[in-house]
RNA sequence: UGGGGAAUAGUGUAACGGCAGCACAACUGACUCUGGAUCAGUUAGUCUAGGUUCGAAUCCUAGUUCCCCAGCCA
């Protein structure tokens, strides 16, 4: 623990842990050490169940859970269900899973706002009878004309000065449901002039006779987020209330609501309204965009429903739950997370940086497997016809503790298309007519003559194999400039494998043509599966979501797709390829 | 044209008046039974213009650019 910022207590040491402190834990600190909430740290993530998680929920998570753990705090996490009309228990479902798979940890603190609707309810009775809400009388497009515009004040609705009185009596009637949706609304008294749009008499309920997922009939008015966030955060005695930049324009209201309840109220609790109620900092950071896909649900949406992908898991979505299924592990995500910063200004993350988080785990992880996407028969022509034997394989070079484990060898191979050329250039290391190479934890091979079809195309390979490098190694000292990947052809399962790219084709889908949308910019190629492939016979033991690296291909995972008998593996992500990037720059 | 935010290498971030640092990407090279990993190195930055100061990314003034707000969504 270092001494040179010496803070209060377990406060310091929290702080000091963090090298770097973004502005939120910055802030989080200070509030320590100046006793501002008397010691405490409450974090939520609150989301609404109205769709799947995505990797920007992921960094919410991330900042609002690991500030909790790192200040000795308390996570909650929170459902925001204040909408019946676009949430549904299928996403509360998977919400709650993917919360738990990324890591955090809200204990036995799990809430909905929508059970807190009756005490919002008597705190909104509580304003009418305070002069600062009335039920107002003018439906949606009157109200958004009254509401004036960006330049230009709004009026006052004329509904505006009723009694308290009758307030009372119309909000209990809309509670009632005896007013048909969109008739009438209870609004806050604030000013129809004020420059922030949000605080010219916001709504603080509509009536809406719709079943809700969790309080199925008991409600028909329903609060407005504005009205809702800030009593939840209230209730569970938030601290830090963390949420993105575009509610920036809120915080006012979200404070006035706040303030308006506690008017009156005392620190003791006595005189006639009691005791004030909690009130916590919002506080803003921007979202997070990444190159080559789109965050926003409503787009995630389109993609599901539009069957431009095969729903919110497809591997190729950057939800939650598609990245589980493309071979993520929740550490890669976490990490990514820790290195994307946190801040106050737009910015988008290069995939880049993603992938390399996620190569950077998988590495020292995986097991390392051998499989042959795109097979080329090789025959070793002095290799016995009816033997078979057993080599021995290291499972992963980054982890000793892995072991090893025997992969079976015989006369006839696959090895793969793309590391045989009959006319290799410059570079080229692999297999070609006359060229030794070594086949890994095998033996040195030696290509005799390569056999075409009709078309012309390399069909198969005769090679001979030099018994004395057994294992690999030559035991002249002689050394071979490639090292292939193979698999057994007698031995070998089928498997089918799907290879994924990105959704899009352009940094920024958004950034389009007239007339066009994101969905112009869609990859045609991000997903092509190979039917054909080989994989060494130890992966019919692999279980669902297993996360392998093919050697020299990449970083696998398997599809819950997949069955003993039919495997399907998902490309997550493929190795630095440097041979690639000189193809490239000899083409160009 | 009202109000609220924000600008640091290609990208993401650090600096809290005192040597502009880190990571990713790109590029060199070394090493390698994965053209992986690892190691060493290179390229590259304070939005603009003034001012304060011994000294400015940081403070002040003016400007520029970008983002958010006119749902009975969150």
């Amino acid at each position: 623990m270092e001494n040179e910022k010496d803070v209060l207590g377990s406060v310091g040491g929290a702080e000091s842990q963090e090298r770097k402190a973004d502005f939120i834990r910055q802030m989080v600190a200070d509030d320590l050490k100046t006793g501002r909430w008397n010691g405490a740290v409450c974090t939520r993530f609150p989301p609404e169940p109205n769709g799947y998680l995505h990797i920007g929920h992921a960094k919410s998570i991330n900042l609002n859970y690991g500030i909790a753990a790192e200040f000795g705090g308390r996570f909650n996490l929170r459902f925001d269900d204040t909408n019946p009309e676009k949430e549904e228990q299928e996403y509360v479902d998977s919400i709650i899973a993917d919360v738990r798979w990324l890591g955090a940890d809200w204990e036995d603190r799990l809430f909905y706002g929508s059970d807190y609707f009756q005490q919002m309810y008597e705190w909104a009775v509580e304003l009418i009878r305070k002069g600062k809400a009335y039920v107002c009388d003018l439906n949606a497009d009157e109200t958004r004309e009254y509401r004036g515009t960006l330049t230009r004040p709004g009026k006052d609705s004329p509904y505006r000065n009723r009694s308290v009185e009758e307030n009372l009596d119309l909000f209990e009637q809309m509670r009632k449901g005896e007013f048909p949706d969109g008739s009438r609304t209870l609004r806050a008294k604030i000013d129809m002039a004020h420059p922030n749009l949000n605080m010219r008499d916001p709504i603080m309920y509509r009536i809406v006779h719709e079943h809700h997922h969790r309080q199925g009939d008991q409600w028909c008015i329903y609060p407005m987020y504005d009205w809702a966030h800030g009593f939840e955060d209230s209730i569970e005695g938030i601290t830090h209330s963390i949420c993105t930049l575009e509610f920036e324009n809120h915080r006012p209201l979200y404070d006035w609501f706040i303030d308006a309840v506690n008017e009156g109220r005392t620190d003791d609790g006595s005189g006639p309204w009691g005791r004030k109620i909690h009130h916590p900092q919002q506080i803003e950071f921007a979202r997070l965009n990444l190159t080559y896909t789109v965050m926003s649900k409503r787009k995630l949406l389109r993609l599901v429903k539009e069957n431009y992908v095969k729903g919110w898991d497809d591997p190729r979505m950057p939800t939650v739950s598609g990245m589980r299924r493309r071979g993520y592990s929740p550490s890669a995500i976490r990490n990514f997370c820790k290195r994307i910063g946190v801040n106050k200004f737009n910015s988008t993350v290069e995939m880049a940086l993603l992938e390399h988080c996620l190569r950077e785990d998988l590495n020292k992880t995986s097991a390392r497997v051998m499989a042959v996407l795109r097979p080329l028969k090789v025959v070793i022509d002095n290799y016995p016809a009816d033997q078979v034997e057993e080599l021995e394989a290291v499972n992963n070079p980054e982890d000793p503790s892995a072991g090893t484990r025997r992969v079976p060898f015989s006369r006839e191979l696959y090895i793969e298309q793309e590391d045989f050329m009959e006319e290799p250039p410059k570079k080229f290391f692999r297999l070609a007519p006359g060229r030794e190479v070594r086949l890994r934890y095998a033996y040195f091979v030696t290509c005799t003559s390569a056999v075409k079809d009709a078309q012309g195309n390399v069909v198969e390979l005769h090679c001979t194999y030099d018994p004395a490098t057994r294992g690999g190694d030559a035991p002249d000292g002689r050394k071979v400039k490639a090292t292939l990947h193979w698999v057994s052809a007698s031995r070998a399962c089928r498997a089918e494998v799907r290879l994924y790219d990105n959704l899009f084709t352009k940094e920024n889908p958004d950034d389009v043509e007239e007339g066009q949308d994101f969905t112009a910019h869609l990859n045609p190629n991000s997903l092509e599966t190979l039917r054909d492939c080989f994989v060494e016979p130890s992966l019919t033991r692999a279980k669902a979501l297993d996360r392998l690296q093919f050697e020299r291909l990449g970083y696998f995972c398997v599809d819950p797709d997949s069955k003993p008998d039919a495997l399907v593996f998902n490309r997550t992500v493929g190795l630095r390829d440097a041979w690639a990037r000189i193809q490239k720059t000899q083409t160009e």
